[in-house]
Order: C-alpha cells, then structure tokens, then sequence
DNA sequence: GCGACAG
DNA sequence: ATCTTGTCGC
C-alpha cells in the first residue's frame, strides 16, 4: 500500500528544515590566494585591500596569517603585501623582511627605511572580487531569520569544544550517562581561517560531526545570538541541525554591558554568569537558560569536561603524527 | 601608546 | 584557538 503524502502531508512549511548552509565548505585561502595572483608584478597591495577584496575589514589579520602559510609561494607570490602605512611589514622566510625587500626592489620598487616609496602610486586594489566575507555575512543575517526562542525541553545536556595542532582540529562533544562522562570525537584538517565573527565557518561543521545525533541541548563554545548579525556558533550548529543549543563564550565580543545582561542595540542577546556569556543558540531562550543555570550548576562544568577532552585528544594523538 | 577584534 | 598574523580608534 503506497501513502499518498499529499494527503498525509499538507504543506512542508509545518515542518521545521534544518538551514542548509552554501559555505559550510567554502575554501577562502584558495580564493583568498587567486586574489593576490591579481596583483601586478609592479604594485604593491596592503593587508587592508585584501580583506576589503575578501568582502570586510576584520579580516585584515587573517590575511597576514594566509599570506604566513601560503603552500606555493612562487606561484602565489605575497611579498607584494605591506602594512597600511607603506612599511614593508613582516615575511615568513627563513630571511624574513630582507628577504621581502630584495624581492620588490627586484621587481623595481624603490624601498627605503623599510617603506615603500610613492607606496599610493604602485597601490593595487582594483581586485576582481565577489566579496565572499559580505555573501556569508549575508547567509548568516537570513539564517539568524530562522532562529526559534520555544524550547522544546530536555533532560540531557552536552558540550562540544575544538581544540589545533597547527591547521588539524579535533572536536571533542561529551555528555553525562549516569555517573559516566561520555566523549565523541571528530577530526579534520581546517582550511578556512578564525576571522572575528565568522568562526562558525571554521569550526561549525567540525563540532556537528562531534555531537551526531545527540538528543538534548548542547553548549557550545562560541556566542550564539551575542553577535553582530545575530547568528554566531552556538546558532549556526543550532540552526543548521535543528537542535537547541547554547552558546557559552568567555570573552566579549561587541555590545553593552546593562547589568548582568548584554545588549545590541535594544536586543538582550546574552546574559553574565560565572565569568562566562551564555547567549541562545536556537530553540531556547535567555529564561530557559536561566533557569537551566540556576537549577543545575553541573550543566556549565560540562563546557570544561569537553575542553579537556579535545586537549586530551590533541596531546596524546594527533601531536605525535 | 594600548585595547578591541567570539575561538 | 595557538605560536605571532594587522588595523583602527581612543
């Protein structure tokens, strides 16, 4: 007997989607990487006017650091990057700003005192560029649209945490069964960057690896709605899995400070306890979060039990690799 | 000159 | 988050 779904099923919205994200995936060195191929053999270029070409400014050290593990350097040559204000800056070779020197004034730019002469004449920005950071800017102001405040309930919690050796991560997602800590672990080799308001698309699909099919709410260290466009980690994981999660960081990112709560604009978006902002990831609210808080102190120690974890796992297997 | 800038 | 990457605004 076959079910006729249109009769069974009468419209998909009454179900909840998970988000699917378009750069869960998304590899930003090797676009990162085509840019600087752009750069003219006689112009120069600044950390700047590369994360302005990636599509926001924030990313500015982030380019530093690509430009630091760029896999082919005479394909990809950055000693054509400098510092904003015509200084040659840093480059990682074993000769380091000697070396970036000899290698402009060979391509017959004219250095003096370590800077850049007539820096704004040989100054390239004209980069072919779809602005990727602004499109996942823009995924991440739809995707906080799906964010849900009823929380369904639950009478088990877990954590998940990430810990690097270099670019390979290990996540590490625990849970209490009885007595008993339980961990999960996933692996990977990360290629996109932490850039300031984009970690979700470093370490997102990582932790979601980790926690698998777990049934309960999940800490997440990271921000959830505490953030610019209202979609951090914690909403990310929560979103893109359909699960309720809670974001757990211990620093601040932007916002203010209205007594034990932190506001964006008129927006409470997180609440202090212990040291730490708790913020909603999905499917929960700041009461909810509250009250798991207040009536169950162990709940938050579980955040320290997966950071342990995933050092643990670091420490003992990938760094002997 | 020093802090922000989630991890 | 590690192993050093940059800019802006006060």
């Amino acid at each position: 007997m076959e079910l006729n779904l249109k009769t069974f099923i009468p419209s998909l919205d009454a179900y909840h989607m998970p988000y699917v994200s378009e750069f869960a995936s998304f590899d930003l060195p090797s676009y990162f990487y085509s840019l600087v191929r752009q750069i003219p053999v006689n112009k120069v270029s600044t950390y700047m006017d590369l994360a302005i070409a990636l599509g926001d400014t924030i990313a500015a050290r982030a380019v530093g650091k690509m430009l630091s593990e760029n896999p082919e350097p005479d394909i990809t040559e950055c000693f054509r990057i400098i510092h904003s204000d015509g200084s040659v800056g840093n480059y990682t070779h074993p000769l380091g700003t000697e070396e970036k020197i000899r290698r402009l004034v060979a391509c017959g730019i004219k250095v003096e005192d370590e800077h850049v002469m007539d820096f704004e004449k040989l100054r390239f920005t004209e980069f072919k560029t779809e602005f990727p950071l602004k499109r996942i800017a823009a995924e991440q102001s739809r995707m906080s649209k799906e964010f849900v405040s009823e929380y369904p309930g639950s009478d088990s919690f877990g954590a998940v945490d990430v810990s690097y050796y270099g670019n390979d991560a290990v996540a590490a997602f625990v849970w209490r069964e009885g007595n008993e800590i339980m961990a999960r672990f996933a692996r990977s080799h990360v290629t996109f960057p932490y850039i300031p308001t984009y970690l979700s698309y470093r370490e997102g699909e990582i932790m979601k690896r980790a926690i698998g099919n777990f049934d309960g709410t999940v800490l997440v260290d990271g921000h959830g709605i505490y953030h610019p466009r209202f979609c951090g980690l914690a909403c990310y994981i929560g979103i893109t899995a359909g699960i309720p999660t809670i974001g757990v960081g211990k620093s601040k990112l932007k916002g203010n400070i209205s007594g034990k709560y932190i506001m964006i604009g008129d927006r409470k978006v997180a609440m202090i306890h212990k040291g730490r902002f708790l913020s909603p990831g999905n499917r929960i609210d700041l009461l909810d979060i509250e009250k798991i808080v207040g009536h169950d102190d162990t709940v938050l120690k579980l955040t320290d039990e997966a950071h342990k974890a995933a050092t643990h796992f670091k420490n003992t297997a990938i760094k002997k690799e």
